[in-house]
DNA sequence: ATCATTTATTGACGCGCGTTAAAAAAATAT
DNA sequence: ATATTTTTTTAACGCGCGTCAATAAATGAT
């Protein structure tokens, strides 16, 4: 900076002055810079930045899995928006394990964001080591809540999700049954299963959950092979099975192609399958799968925007609110 | 630093030397150190460090599309090897676009890494920029490969792909089609076609080449709606479908299942689907897609290993080599 | 106990930038 | 032309660390 600003006869402080900000300059200043700028190819460290600036231009994202496309495909919408209003994204995968997301708060604590999109592990994170951060970083946690946690929770309305395939289901003339992993680690499959019983309560139908054994984030492989052994059994409750998330839902799927059983909402299939999410491949599964669809535009939208609120209150929010999103129901042809 | 120094009693410089490698400095001192760590929670900023040390312990990690479960796969793979050798990964998406590309390429020259592995948008990368950040970092491409740029390329060797695929479908009766995009971002594209045209050749078979329209990253919506129109039109050369790849084959077999074509390799079945690179999701599709894998393993430890080779060279090597990978053969019940 | 060797300390500078206060210069107002 | 305001420059310090040379201390060998 300090070469760049010698080679066009303008003090380095009023450079820095002009990253800064381009409007705190003179125009005429501004139009010599710009100009310059365009000649040589000088562009600051960002690095360097982030160390000295009190409130940086960088926003942290963290997701626990990024193989799962469900996070790749929220995280780009993040990151785009990060993007278009000025900011620069930096994005890391937890990949399941607890020991990785400690290591990478610790890291962001070094990039000394403007704030952090953080959605943790769940059930598996360090709550304390999120707490330290959290009192230190501003930040926002999205998709998994942990209680008073992080300045706000944006996330979605999971009673909503399943209440909306549930009372499709059985109005459309079938039971549903709850089909689930049984140590899941996000909590808001505790939170489906609870709605599940609620809802299935209020219309005063009987409940069946099945849980499947499995560890670890191959969703669709537990899936497959809890499906396998379910159907083999014949132990399936109720010829409508709601799936808890929709990649248990693509195993059950395939599961049920591999055993020669037909899924659909039509008279002549033998079960139909429903699930929540609306993960990018619920499309193209085979049939498509019914699903209670996240608003991904409202909740990266509002994620961010709750971000915002917090870095230009000074990282600190008078209550800590929680934000939900309603879901919508995707009718196609599994249910 | 100074503070932790302090507190302990140890000189600044020593506990750099011990953070830098912990065996440079003796047992004792070494023991003392690790024994404050544990008591007070210091830990060196690793952005300072970058923008200090000659050779850093950072590795940039760019894929052209993150929500690809393709490349998110495998970036898992690579971060997970560079955490195992010590180094601490920093991964990037280019999201499609060439001026995020660039752009990621910039910052990554700030944070100035001991290496990068890159693999590149492709037909819309900006090849001179992508050079010009080469000659500064030292660079492996892995995936596509951009002639002469880079210290060397690490990918799947295309021919073996198309090879066993159309070598497996007309071997077991059946002449195949090969179905792709009309204008490909990636240059593997364009040597599986070739590799196609080629092995029919040999086979003294009609090659077919179907090109659909379409531009972006969604290949399965591309491959549905390319799928839909051949089959509406009966313009199916042949009734066994090559896909470029797995995503425009989970398109491809979504239009089928709307269409009420059967797909499989049994006699009673319509058509034959198969495809390349084994999708994380082809094993989960209806009926499961059969299809040439990438070796998803070789591939993530030999462009790592390759990189530690050229970082231990000092970020030059003699020649540039071309590392191709063969595919292996899944049979599963779509061909 | 003496000397050679290894390791640690001191003090200083550098990286690439932000930030600040005081002084100087330029633009605007009167 | 003078006074006032705005902008820029100068000079210096700070961030959190790496690195280096000279010096001091600890260790090991004899």
């Amino acid at each position: 900076m300090a070469e760049f600003a010698a080679l066009i006869g303008i003090s380095r402080p009023t450079i820095s002055k002009y990253f800064n900000d381009p409007d705190s300059v003179r125009s005429s200043t501004r139009d010599r810079i710009e100009a310059a700028l365009k000649q040589y190819d000088y562009r600051p460290n960002i690095y360097a930045i982030n160390q000295n600036r009190r409130l940086t231009k960088t926003i942290g994202i963290v997701v626990p899995y990024l193989a799962d496309p469900f996070f790749a495909e929220i995280a780009r919408m993040l990151e785009r928006r990060c993007i278009t209003a000025g900011y620069t994204p930096s994005l890391f995968s937890s990949h399941g394990e607890q020991s990785l997301e400690n290591a990478i708060l610790d890291n962001l604590r070094a990039l000394k964001p403007a704030g952090v999109l953080l959605a943790p592990l769940g059930r598996t994170s360090d709550r304390k080591h999120i707490e330290a951060f959290c009192r230190d970083v501003p930040t926002i946690l999205f998709d998994s809540n942990i209680e008073g946690v992080g300045a706000a929770f944006v996330g979605s309305d999971n009673f909503s999700f399943v209440s909306q395939t549930v009372e499709y289901i059985s109005r459309t003339g079938h039971t549903p049954c709850f089909f689930e992993m049984k140590n899941p680690a996000n909590p808001n499959a505790n939170k489906r299963r609870l709605a599940y019983l609620e809802i299935m309560g209020r219309l005063s139908l009987e409940p069946y959950v099945i849980q499947i054994e499995g560890e670890g984030w191959s969703f669709e492989e537990i899936g497959r092979q809890g499906a396998l052994k379910i159907l083999h059994d014949k132990a399936l409750p109720t010829n409508a099975v709601l799936c808890s998330n929709d990649r248990l839902a693509i195993g059950f799927l395939s599961a049920c192609h591999e055993m020669g059983i037909s899924v659909g909402r039509e008279e002549k299939c033998e079960i139909r399958v429903a699930s929540h999410d609306d993960h990018p491949y619920a499309r193209y599964t085979c049939p498509s799968l019914t699903t209670a669809a996240h608003d991904y535009e409202s909740v990266s939208e509002h994620a961010l925007s709750a971000l915002f609120q917090l870095i230009e209150a000074g990282g600190r929010l008078a209550t800590r609110e929680e934000k939900l999103f309603t879901a919508r129901l995707v009718m196609r042809d599994s249910a």
